[in-house]
RNA sequence: GGUGAUGUAGCUCAGUUGGUAAGAGCGGCGGAUUCAUAACCCGCAGGUCGGUGGUUCAAUUCCACCCAUCACCA
């Protein structure tokens, strides 16, 4: 296992900013090469924006700007987000760069030329204002099924129904709002049919993929005989943002055919930068590609990479190891609630990224499971383990030497015996190795420091953690126990002072090593405490004797919970409006996924208070509806005239044609928002709101007051 | 509906290749202490290890079924 790495991490999209949910898996490689590097070895950590395709074009022109505006801004605001939570790859390029184009073309071209490119036409929707191709996330419509509202064109998140776009009712494109028609056009194709067997070869081999992965793969290869592989869509019409298609005038690689090969791109850019070999380094043996990607991408990196780079003649990934989703406070991050957090967002806050680094480490297992980032236990644990145990350690003896002793440590360490501060470990099989004295802390810490590295080695950084504050207790129990500050009130247990003081720091310095793959600025700043040069892996085999320091300032602060709290409220986005002033966007609906998540964490996680003058601020009102109608053109549409006593009469529109006979309401007394400010919409303008209940289910509920109540009167 | 995963103390989670091992951290309560950014140390949780059956001398740990949750697929 001492073979030269290539590590990559998955290309983030270029059209949207780094939010906590990414830095999963960008932390999670980050450690692992960091660790890799303390063992001594050669490791390239790359990585790029992935910039291509129908989005990112989108984007840019709603923005009015090009996509290479989009993506230049794109790649420095993400690279940056990943310098700041210490990311460190060696380099961080782009899909759209010459490298790129070279090396997608130079594989297109031979698989072509091993006869593994078909082309076929296909049908598919069009939008005819916008005069390109729709990919199925561009189109919604009515659910097949339910008749809900502004469904996708896959599934119903109202009901559940899955289906395909054109089976949808009244579609429309997302883009002009026409409505799509069907058009043909004639598309490339991968052979993917015909690599299976390999592929059955490749995701089997040892160690390549997690146990829940190979399974997955398993289901989507089927047996031999089974042909449950389709042949792979690697084109895309005209139109496009990315790369042209030799020898086919419009017709452009899909994007998920050149960002895997952003991979190779940025490590070529890297090795002409360093004067490398970059063929020679794919074409040797001893050289191994490892990806960490989201487990959402393993359909990409487990089939159709491998399958691509085998075809082409190239080196395949030795391993594609995947991470699970982020959730935040047990549910889906969320935009409303103030989980969707930025990466920007939390460094400007002032929180440290290494807190975050510990968090997840301390979360983290090896398989493809969601990890969740319970803000409370993200204070609690962080504040407790790294605060309260590790710099606890240093804290609460490096003053001690500074000033009684000169800043040196002594030449001389007590046998330390940890059986008094060993507490019933829960983890069973000791790891030894040969000569381990259970009767001395140091070998104790060392022997441990075994146990953590496998857990680094296997991605196991929870584990590791566990083991990493296991060895904490003991040394502040030891510190308890000797209790330094009694011995430094009398000058004759000096010379014990010095000694007990000395290996606490000695066991600090072992803590250091195990954890610095986690924290490495923190462990940058232990070495410049300790004046000592950078720490390796085997540096745990040796002691820190007679040797000089510098004086003790704190090395970590807590996190204030205020801080969570201000970052929640920084990353609140406007609430969603209710259904009942619905205008051209489109309400909001709740996943299945999401209702029984936020459910359960309804009572920690609702609104934030308000004080009565925020509520002084909604000007309610009782309304009669005097007239009501459908909306030519409105799919979710009524207009009223309302009735509002002495403020007049206006016009309002409301999102609940779904719910709601209009001439059944009219006469009716509402419940009214009377100082919303006008709102216009393609129909017309909306002088203010009806109010209406909805729940996670479909069905909208007008609320009427009770008889008596007059139109104008105020709610409060 | 299919496939896979998860379900252990109030909370977050370890662990058990089946047997005197049911545990940690956090929170809470009590005590001790004052070196340390009120940190640290000691004591207190009697939890049917989701439910029901089965295999076994013995199951929380293996098997079957069921329930709940999650993910992917159709």
């Amino acid at each position: 296992m001492s073979r030269e790495l290539l590590v990559t991490n998955a290309l983030p999209y270029a059209n949207g900013a780094i939010h906590l949910g990414h830095l999963v898996g960008y932390i999670q490689a980050d450690i692992w090469v960091r660790y890799q590097r303390m063992l001594g070895r050669t490791v390239h950590y790359i990585c790029a924006d992935d910039t291509h395709g129908t989005p990112v074009m989108l984007s840019a022109e709603a923005a009015g700007i090009t996509p290479e505006q989009l993506i230049e801004r794109m790649h420095r605001e993400h690279a940056r987000d990943f310098a700041g939570f210490h990311v460190q790859f060696d380099n961080y390029h782009t899909t759209h760069s010459p490298e790129n184009k070279t090396l997608v073309e130079q594989i297109y071209r031979q698989l072509r030329a091993k006869d593994l490119i078909a082309t076929r036409t296909i049908e598919q929707f069009y939008d005819p204002v916008k005069e390109m191709f729709l990919p199925d996330r561009f189109i919604k419509g009515e659910c097949p099924k339910c008749g809900a509202q502004d469904q996708y064109g896959d599934s119903c998140e109202v009901c559940g129904a899955t289906y395909a776009p054109t089976d949808l009712k009244n579609p429309y494109s997302t883009v002009s709002r026409a409505t799509p028609i069907r058009k043909t056009s004639e598309h490339f194709f991968f052979k993917l049919t015909a690599c299976a067997q390999y592929l059955r070869e490749w995701t089997g081999a040892a160690g390549r993929l997690q146990p829940e992965a190979l399974n997955k793969m398993k289901e989507w290869l089927g047996e031999p005989g089974e042909e449950k592989l389709a042949d792979w869509d690697i084109s895309r019409d005209a139109p496009y943002f990315g790369f042209e298609i030799p020898d086919a005038p419009g017709k452009y690689f899909y994007v998920w055919l050149d960002a895997p090969v952003g991979y190779l791109a940025s490590f070529r850019q890297y090795c002409e930068r360093r004067g490398m070999d970059f063929d020679a380094f794919l074409r040797s043996p001893d050289t191994e590609m490892v990806h960490f990607i989201g487990k959402d991408i393993l359909y990409f990196h487990a089939l159709f990479w491998p399958a691509v780079l085998h075809s082409a003649g190239m080196k395949v990934p030795a391993a594609v190891w995947a991470n699970g989703f982020l959730t935040v406070n047990g549910a889906k991050m969320s935009k409303s609630r103030g989980t969707f957090i930025t990466a920007k967002s939390y460094l400007d806050l002032g929180l440290n990224p290494e807190w975050l680094r510990y968090y997840y480490a301390a979360r983290l297992g090896a398989s493809m499971e969601d990890i969740d980032l319970n803000l409370g236990d993200f204070v609690a644990r962080v504040n407790s383990d790294l605060v309260g145990k590790y710099v606890n350690i240093a804290s609460r003896t490096a003053g001690f030497i500074n000033t009684m002793f000169a800043g040196r440590l002594a030449n001389e360490l007590p046998v330390v015996d940890p059986g008094p501060y060993l507490h019933p470990s829960p983890f069973h099989g000791l790891v030894t190795r040969p000569g381990f004295n259970p009767r001395d802390i140091f070998d104790r810490f060392k022997n441990e420091g075994i146990a953590i590295a496998q857990a680094y080695q296997d991605r196991d950084f929870a584990h590791a953690m566990r083991l990493a504050m296991w060895l904490a207790d003991i040394a502040n129990r030891y510190i308890d126990d000797r209790k330094p500050w009694m011995l430094a009130k009398d000058k004759a247990s000096r010379r014990e002072l010095h000694g007990v003081c000395s290996v606490a720091l000695n066991l600090f310095r072992l803590l250091t090593i195990y954890l610095k793959p986690v924290l490495p600025v923190l462990a940058k700043n232990v070495e410049t405490l300790l004046q000592i040069p950078n720490l390796r892996w085997e540096d745990d085999k040796s002691l820190l004797l007679d040797h000089h320091i510098s004086s003790y300032k704190h090395l970590l602060t807590r996190i204030d919970p205020k801080q969570i709290t201000a970052m929640t409220e920084a990353n609140k986005q406007t609430l969603s409006p209710p259904p009942t002033i619905s205008g051209p966007a489109s309400t909001p609906t709740t996943s299945p996924g999401a209702k029984a998540a936020s459910a359960a964490a309804a009572a920690p996680a609702g609104p934030a208070t308000i004080g009565i003058e925020d509520f002084a601020k909604i000007d309610l009102r009782i309304a009669r509806i005097v007239e009501a109608d459908h909306v030519e053109g409105a799919d979710k549409l009524l207009r009223f005239k309302l009735d509002l006593g002495p403020l007049g009469t206006r016009q309002v529109f409301a999102g609940i044609k779904s719910a709601y006979d209009p001439q059944s309401l009219v006469g009716k007394l509402v419940v009214a928002v009377a100082n919303l400010a006008p709102r216009k919409m393609r129909f017309g303008e909306s002088q203010g709101m009806v109010v209406a209940a909805s729940g996670e289910g479909p069905g909208i509920f007008l609320l009427s007051p009770d008889a008596g109540a007059e139109p104008g009167m105020k709610v409060k």
